[in-house]
This record gives C-alpha cells, structure tokens and sequence, in this order.
DNA sequence: ATGGTTGTTTCACCTGCTGAAGTATTCAGT
DNA sequence: ACTGAATACTTCAGCAGGTGAAACAACCAT
C-alpha cells in the first residue's frame, strides 16, 4: 500500500509534509505512531466513558488504585497543576469512588484513597481495556518482543 | 532493566495490573505503548503551546495547511461535533491565521483556509516536531522498517 | 518565636466539548 | 415551481479540564 502522503492524514495529529532533512521512511513511522496515539487515545476515552466517567478521572482512578496517594503527586504524575486536581478529586468523591484522608505523617497532606466502589470500578475500568491488547494479538511472541524492544529504545 | 508493574505507571495512561488472562510481555508491550503516548501527547502540546496554540488549533491548522476544508471535515477528522470547530476556528481567525471563504459551489458551507501568516506558523510548527523523529534517530533504517511493519499490522 | 516553604483549596478565567435550537441553503418528490 | 426533508453552520447554556494568583494551614529551620 503506498503512503500519499498529502491525503491521508486521517488523525489530527502529525505534520507530515516532505521536509529536506527526514527521509520518507521515517516520516512513514511517524505517521503510523500519530496513528497509534489517535486510537489509543479515543479507546480510552470510550473505554472510561463507558463507566460514566472522563479520561482525566479514570486516569487519577487508575492511578491511585495502585496505591493512595497525596494530591499534590497526582498532579506531578498527570503532569498539571495541583489545583486542576482538587476539581477531578472533588468529582470522583462526589461519586463515591474516591475518599480524601488525613495524612498521619503530615497534616497539610490530604491522601486520596479509591473506596470500595472505586476499586472495582478500576479494575472493570482495566478490564475494558482490551482495546490496547487486542491490537497486539495479531502479532507472534516473537514479534511482540521485538517491538517491545524497539519501543523500549525509541523511549531511551 | 526489570518492569515492576507496582510502581512503574510513570504517565496516567495504560492499567497494567497483572491479569488472568494476559501474558507479562504482552502488558510490557501495552504498558510501553503507554508511555510512546504520553509522551507524544505531551510533546505536541509543548510544541503547540510555543508558538502560542493550544493542541486544538494546532490540530485544526495543520489539517488545514494540507487543504482547505469546509468546517464539516475538519469536525469529521478530529471526531468531535462541528459546533465546536466554529470555536476553534474563530480563534484561530481573530488571530489572523485561519479565514472563513465562501465555497462557490454551495453557499451553505465556508472552507477554512488558513492565510499566509498561518501557512508560516504551520510550517514552523511542523519542524519543531522533530520530538517525533528524534527518538527514531537511534533506530536503524532496518530497524525502522520492522517497526513500521509491526504498527501497520497492529493499526490492521 | 519568626519567617520561609509546602500542600491544599478557592476563585476568576480560558479552552474544549456536547447537545439543542435557530438560520440559511440545498435537494428530492410531486 | 413548491413544499418538506436534509445539510452546513452558528449560537447558546452548561460542564469538565486546565492555569495562575491569592488565601490558609501546617511544617521546618534558624
């Protein structure tokens, strides 16, 4: 299949005009893992939507189902201002998903915390994302290792 | 370098909690995959925000430095509703990068085009992606082609 | 004790996004 | 040609995500 490069940016992302300095091959990559991230990202937006909630509130469900944690790390870990957080928690609490404790160690540290309900909305959460191993079944042990190590390099 | 799934999740993306039904290598792979959005996501903002774009009009200008389009298809390619292009575009407008024409053919819909001025700024958006070529500068071209290979067939 | 630092919240404000309603135009059937 | 359905865009209300500044409480070093 040829790669027409003028006509077949399908995501948004990812310039991909010619440029002097990149040959066609890796643009052609490029190309390709803008597509990756597209769908990876519109899947786990379903995927989160299907349980009633958006991406940055499954993202922080997900995150502290792993292990409660004071705001402020959620913040450097979403990668945005501890404020923004304050928002998501307040939503996940009003929905019973989440519960703000005291920190014994320091008392200015609030540690959210999934409930029970949180927990297991997490892991059907988890469940549901299928869609990024699904992808994955058309390729061999073998080859999944080799992409596993690509992108562990492209990573650094 | 051993994956600790308990403490690694570094981007808010990708459950990766041991599961029945799921191989260790197959996560790793998922869980990497993760972190290639994560940090694409975050490094197209990053380029967006420093020519003064949020990642939306980025997405929406560079489209539109391909071609022209009715407010329609840029909803469709972005997959959100058009009435939210009409804000996206009237601040891509009022700063003089993007204009509203009159289609000849059906006076219903206007093509957005972007001006000279924007047609520069897409431009030298698109050379300070180079985050996206750079992790590729340390794979070989050999290895670029079974990489390309690989996320064709995961894209199916 | 004092003063600086840190963790959280509140607030005003912006962007992105949806869904419903409104306007203008096109198009198909009669 | 006329009518009614469909289409393209805008407007609006309303929510979530996001920032930055200001406030407050608690910590910590001197």
């Amino acid at each position: 299949m040829l790669l027409d490069i003028s006509c077949c940016q399908v995501n948004g992302y990812a310039g991909s005009m010619p440029s002097r300095r990149t040959d066609p091959l890796t643009l052609e990559v490029v190309e390709l893992i803008g597509s990756v991230v597209a769908r990876y990202h519109e899947e786990y937006e379903d995927a989160a939507a299907s349980h009633q909630l958006t991406g940055a509130q499954a993202r922080v469900l997900n995150l502290l189902s792993l292990e409660p944690m004071p705001m402020r790390r959620i913040a450097q870990q979403l990668k945005c201002e501890p404020s923004n957080i304050t928002g998501i928690v307040d939503r996940l609490e009003s929905r019973g998903l989440v519960e703000r404790r005291p920190d014994p160690a320091d008392r200015r540290v609030k540690l959210a915390a999934p409930t029970q309900e949180g927990l297991q909305t997490a892991d059907r959460l988890r469940e549901s994302l299928d869609f990024a191993r699904e992808p994955l079944a058309g390729l061999s042990t073998a080859e999944r290792t080799v992409l596993r190590d690509l992108l562990k390099r492209m990573l650094g």
